[in-house]
DNA sequence: CTGAAAGCGCTTACAG
DNA sequence: CTGAAAGCGCTTACAG
């Protein structure tokens, strides 16, 4: 059988409660003790049995990070992030992948994975206003995004409005005037999109302009670059006149530049082009895309840490939070001077 | 305290033994047992502890993958596909990120998440010829890539050689004769970069031209965006003439499209390109990308269907697989009219 | 078809 | 500083 503290101890010459002390670094140890503890733990081999541990104190130091897509490559930047984040407290991570399924979305909260995580990272997409009672469960939440909203539960959300209007500004300061708003969904009351929007239509009715409703782009839901590549040229083929986009996220972004010089314009100078979520693909773009990083090193870092503390009972009250946003400069808006300055390093 | 299986058992007047008969589909059980005993869980809420089970079987249903890093596209994708392959056996994924760096792969195999799992998927970038002992572990292994090979260790790998000559033949069935190979590197004697010149190369020399050394042309081995952009424009400065360009993976191609087009050069008019791994990002490129699919659907389900019968003792001799692969055409070379024939629905 | 007993390998009180 | 006992909640033989 597998080599176990009882054994280790005895080649020790302790207990195998000693012997868990010197691992669990328990600190009133005699240094000679632990010196041959760990000295009978190299020569036999010995590994912990997690199992028998997690039995014994109720704790897997295992949580569930549930998104919509891995292949995403804002998810799987944020899952990369979440792991490391985790690993520096010790906790390992299992991805679960609903598709923005309501089924799967459902099964994430009840299903028997959840018989493997002390606690859980939530992204639905699925999910949204009345189905808060579903997240009523006897684990611990942190939700993350703007579909749903729990009183009793910790969130990780954006500054989506104030970011937005910030993009936006920094069109107008730019002399755009005509700016075409990639992403609001009429359909859509609750989410990213709604929010975003508010911030677009805050920056243009304070400088003055009206919003013209043609600039106003719904897309479907899955914001990628094939929908901003169809979105913008639709736009163009139904001669609609812009000076610029801005996108509601990264990938519509780089798919509409794609679209856009496809068909000759010229990018900045005939349309600017601005997105949102800094994720790695806008740096190695043609121009490199200006976006809004909405704090990608700070939302997985709080997410952990609040799934964390929470589940280790040395949290406070339920928390929403919403780190700082900033604006990151490229090419696609002309303001890549900045980013060479070592704005993006 | 948590309901146990005995306080289901007594709810429904039979021992615990036999509700884990009932949960595990152990088949003779009487039906009116079966379903006092199903009221019963459904009654108390009873939730299985994993932990418990994998202290008694040994097993813990789990399984990682180590990687390089999530946020590369082909990773993300990979992993994405093997946590769906895993959940069709039920098996559970814990993702680990080693960056390449080779103490960190050496923690893989050794470090405490490996008290965690059942089994390891691993493709190491950093160990090389002359680590296989370091492979000899006390654990199922599936090793991923050409780095490194252990004749008794599954093993799924890819028809680098052959792909990377149909590559070729591609762009010489449409009449390109200076075609660049980007990705080689002369201090690489060992992975995927020597193996796909290889097909490059006779591809070349079997359509009767001399291959000329100024159109193998080394990289980094990170194959990212950047570093095909770079590499492709440095070419362009130094005027080297090419009309076609073999990357050997789909980032670079990708940079090196963005490069080219930037420049002014039309794709495929001027310069024809093809890549090799068929990630998402190359389908809604401009133009999309012409790309080797190396066998995405079957690399990850080999690999998880390998390390589970490996760990459940199901497998025979060890085994090394490399899966059927198939040229995807794209816009890059002029193929998008197979593309809208179905060829990539 | 089902039960009673034993034990997987830890950690938690409880002593000393 | 360290030990002996008990028990976490399952499943595995062993019976019947």
């Amino acid at each position: 059988m597998a080599v176990t503290m009882r054994d280790v101890g005895r080649r020790a010459g302790v207990s195998a409660k000693t012997v868990s002390n010197v691992i669990n670094g328990y600190p009133y140890i005699r240094p000679a003790t632990r010196d041959r503890v760990l000295e009978a733990i190299a020569e036999l081999g010995y590994r912990m049995n997690t199992s028998a541990r997690s039995l014994r104190t109720g704790r897997r130091g295992t949580i569930a990070l549930a998104l919509p897509e891995l292949r995403v490559p804002y998810f799987a930047e944020l899952a990369s992030e979440v792991i490391h984040a985790a690993e520096a407290r010790g906790l390992t991570v299992i991805i679960e992948q609903h598709g923005g399924r309501r089924d799967l979305e459902l099964d994430v909260l009840t299903g028997s994975r959840r018989d493997l995580t002390d606690g859980l990272i939530y992204s639905p997409l699925a999910l949204g206003p009345g189905d808060e009672a579903l997240l009523d469960v006897p684990y611990p939440i942190v939700l993350l995004g703007e579909r749903i909203f729990h009183p009793n539960l910790d969130h990780v959300t954006m500054q989506n409005t104030a970011a937005a209007k910030a993009a936006t500004e920094h069109l107008l300061a730019q002399g755009r005037r005509r700016i075409v708003a990639m992403g609001p969904n009429p359909d859509q009351d609750v989410g990213s999109a709604p929010l975003r929007f508010a911030g677009y239509q805050a920056a243009v009715e304070e400088a003055g302009i009206a919003v013209d409703p043609a600039l106003a782009v719904p897309t479907k839901r899955s914001w990628d670059h094939a929908t901003g590549a169809r979105t913008i040229g639709r736009l163009v083929d139904d001669g609609v006149d812009f000076d610029a986009v801005f996108a509601f996220n990264d990938s519509l972004a780089l798919g509409a530049m794609h679209e856009l010089q496809a068909r000759g314009r010229r990018i900045p100078d005939d349309v600017a082009v601005i997105g949102f979520d800094a994720i790695d693909e806008g740096r190695y773009s043609n121009p490199t895309l200006t976006t809004i990083d909405p704090g990608r090193a700070q939302i997985p870092r709080d997410a952990v840490r609040l799934i964390d503390e929470r589940q280790r009972g040395v949290a406070g009250d339920p928390c929403r939070v919403a780190p700082e946003f900033r604006l990151v400069p490229g090419g696609s808006t002309g303001a890549e001077e900045l980013a060479a300055r070592g704005a993006r390093a």
